[in-house]
DNA sequence: CTGAAAGCGCTAACAG
DNA sequence: CTGTTAGCGCTTTCAG
């Protein structure tokens, strides 16, 4: 059991001073190919992009060549003489990047990736720093990649609308606010949020308590579609319940605690994350509170796990797969100057053990 | 804004025909600050990265003008010519992303990220399919990528062997096999497996289970630590509690029903990985049996979610943020030519209250 | 059908 | 200190 020792003398470079590093193996290029076949280099290129020019022939013997070397072609001189790039950013919210835990959003990357590689299009991976707005565009500006994806929009509406209107190719994962001019994907929040409390309701919940940020548009969205539920059967919610602000687990407990201390009753919780949701749930057990018999209890997102927590987890489901998808549709559109539009994914609710 | 050339009615195209999209926006480039500030492009060029031959009143100017016109030089461009490129490609593992739910891996590729940050490297990501190896190697053979990090080894270790002998700069997480001539970086899988093995034994446990794919190095790893602890104490573990193949969730229930419905006695089951044990803790919870008092219950990774859980999880600790720098060190040490290394990341047991 | 030549945007000798 | 020149690896007119 022997622990080899990181001999790790090395100290982090600091930012900005990058040691060169020359591509270390020398790799093939058009020319060895030409010059093997016999043939000029343009030749080749024509050849291996699959000119019509090019017989057949011609085209299986250069291609044979490349295969047996392992040539590909340089894609970043290629998109330099093309001036075309093949690369799409993709910016997913977190101040590090070990804090993006949210499965939900990183579902939501995975499809992203999915559906760029379907078009043949390489994902660069950046982080969204909730403070700094400006770098946003430096991949865009040094020519990096052809568009951008936002998973996430947090509150930068304003900004994200600035650079669409410069004209910026970008997409955003997000809330469809109504005076948005850049392309938004987003689950129809309002309707998860009434959808969840309605069913709430229809479980004969009155007291129903509301955990969720709704500084965030998305949260906002379906605080909204929660008290148009509690109004529409004519429940005054109790601000008491309403928790609007969340940092982290610890908060979660702290408020459960200073609830059931305060004997503030409640019947239900609506969360807007499964990951609130499944916090909850623990705070709720080491309490002695049984779900879904004394309070019952929604997520939103149906993550992967919410269906193998105990008691399964009721949530909103919003499809990832389409919004992958739906992004960079979009995002297409706009960089291929078509109008930019809106897509609005269905929210359903997924009824489990948790609040039946 | 006009010039959309593209004809290219989409239906979806064939892998490959990549539709053209000409980068939207007309960039500002070198020549137009050279003009602006009455210089010539090489004087920008030195300015604006910083040559000492540069007065800083000529650079003052120049990088004024720069920063009002939004200019960043094209990096795609500059690599060319400079034969360097700065960004890194990061392979995981997952036939499709979406399936990539693995929180544990997500949180390395997250550690990766900043790592790479901090280098001043952009990060290319890409999905590892189990079929395709060939395609490893596209990235760099094409220069897209300086060198490639790959998020779970599973079973290419050969093929991974044989790159690394070809002198491909890769860097990979997963188990350190005696053997491997790539640079890895893995947790200490054997003792993890001892130490919750260990554990589970003097909780007074002697019916252990192992719920895990012992045909992936790091799951065969812990069995052996799993196995070194059972025989240390002289128990023999009992074939039929060793799970050693999942296919996800369902098969979890159907394991646990199926021993259930055997009368087969366990005590404890050894989870490798918490996703895992997070499923069977549903899966025994729901058969009334209850954790911890008639079976305790430890998984691997440490994941958040594993502490929020109810009860709450025990878990083999790896830390993921030690796992990211040490993939770019080791990574960046093979670039520049020095030796290969191996990091092997500390396992410590964290108890929760699921097997106390 | 094929090659020669020009040049994508930038950097690095090499002279001044 | 600065400009001129050449050229990274590739694609694409433009002439054959």
């Amino acid at each position: 059991m022997a622990f080899a020792k990181n001999t790790d003398s090395d100290s982090a470079p600091p930012v900005g001073a990058v040691s060169s590093l020359k591509t270390a193996r020398r790799t093939v290029q058009m020319t060895d190919i030409a010059h093997m076949a016999g043939v000029s280099a343009s030749t080749v290129s024509r050849a291996l992009s699959g000119s019509a020019l090019i017989p057949e022939a011609t085209r299986q013997r250069i291609s044979e060549i490349a295969r047996s070397l392992n040539y590909r072609v340089n894609v970043g001189a290629a998109s330099l003489r093309k001036r075309d790039v093949h690369t799409i950013g993709v910016a997913i919210l977190g101040d590090s990047m070990q804090s993006i835990s949210d499965p939900f959003l990183l579902s939501i990357l995975g499809t992203v990736a999915d559906a760029l590689d379907e078009r043949g299009m390489s994902l660069m991976l950046t982080r969204l720093r909730e403070s700094s707005q400006g770098s946003l565009t430096a991949m865009l500006d040094s020519g990096q990649v052809a568009g951008l994806i936002i998973i996430g929009q947090l509150t930068w509406h304003a900004h994200l609308n600035a650079l669409a209107k410069e004209g910026f190719p970008i997409a955003v994962w997000g809330a469809c606010l109504p005076d948005a001019v850049y392309p938004v994907v987003g689950g129809d929040n309002v309707l998860g949020g009434y959808l969840a409390t309605q069913h709430l309701i229809a479980q004969g919940c009155r007291r129903i308590a509301f955990f969720g940020d709704t500084s965030h548009p998305e949260a906002g969205m379906r605080y909204q579609g929660y008290l148009q539920a509690m109004q529409e059967v004519g429940i005054v919610p109790d601000p008491r319940l309403v928790q609007p602000f969340l940092f982290g687990y610890v908060r979660i407990r702290e408020t459960i605690d200073q609830w059931l201390d305060q004997n503030l009753t409640f019947d239900a919780i609506f969360a807007t994350s499964d990951v609130t949701a499944i916090s909850i749930l623990g705070a709720l057990t080491e309490r002695g509170i049984s779900v879904p018999s004394q309070v019952k209890l929604v997520g939103y997102d149906d993550i992967a796990l919410a269906a193998h927590v105990h008691p399964s987890l009721t949530s909103v489901r919003q499809p990832p797969d389409q919004a992958g998808r739906a992004l960079v549709d979009l995002l297409f559109d706009v960089l291929q100057g078509k109008g930019r539009r809106t897509v609005t994914l269905p929210a359903t609710l997924i009824a489990r053990d948790s609040s039946l």
